[in-house]
DNA sequence: AAAAGTACTTTGTTGTTCAAAGTTAAATAT
DNA sequence: ATATTTAACTTTGAACAACAAAGTACTTTT
């Protein structure tokens, strides 16, 4: 028996990046301060798991401004995209085992 | 939006221990040197790794002898079989929102 | 001028993961 | 009889990851 967990993404192991990446491939792009209350993190704590993600080039980073506010709105690159989608296929063929 | 990751586990955030537990679900019962192998673990951090799920009273350990020799069987017990299908779930709730 | 908001960075503590070495006890080989 | 091997750990120590809280820089609102 083969345990196929070989596209498991050590990026995507931390259920917080799991789940900004979840949120910005599902969105083309979200900002910091509502996926600080989104995932209800503290800012510091998010800006090193976006940090993390951006180091891999998962994600980019796009800085503008809303009205006079400053804006950084966050995007999951083509990369990211497709080791994200490898990495749930991973999981999924663990799941589809545990079901025969 | 809400990302439903509620019931996500953190004893099985972990790849390895997600892979003991995959093993254990499947298999009625699994010893510590074919588990040692087929996940190409040193033994100290397998038995590590056992351990915290042991901790959770996720898995049953059954030492008998084979032969003249020892064997230590580890089984997944029913609250770690309900614990891991809830996780199981909450990563296919995951993976369905991104399908949508 | 003071307070608040945005988006961090820094600091320091705590937690996690791991290999390697050490341990115990029995079994087998020399 | 002694040495080596096997099984199944435990201990140690180092590296790395995660986190809250505090600090920073800059701007805007009051």
């Amino acid at each position: 028996m083969k345990i196929s967990l070989d596209q498991f993404d050590k990026a995507f192991e931390n259920r917080i990046r799991l789940q900004i990446m979840s949120v910005l491939v599902a969105n083309e792009s979200y900002d910091f301060n509502s996926l600080k209350e989104l995932l209800n993190l503290t800012d510091g704590n998010l800006a090193s798991h976006l940090k993390a993600l951006e180091k891999e080039e998962y994600i980019q980073v796009e800085k503008t401004f809303i009205g006079r506010k400053p804006n950084t709105r966050y995007l999951a690159s083509e990369k990211g995209r497709s080791a994200f989608r490898l990495h749930l296929l991973a999981l999924e063929n663990l799941i589809k085992q545990q079901k025969l």
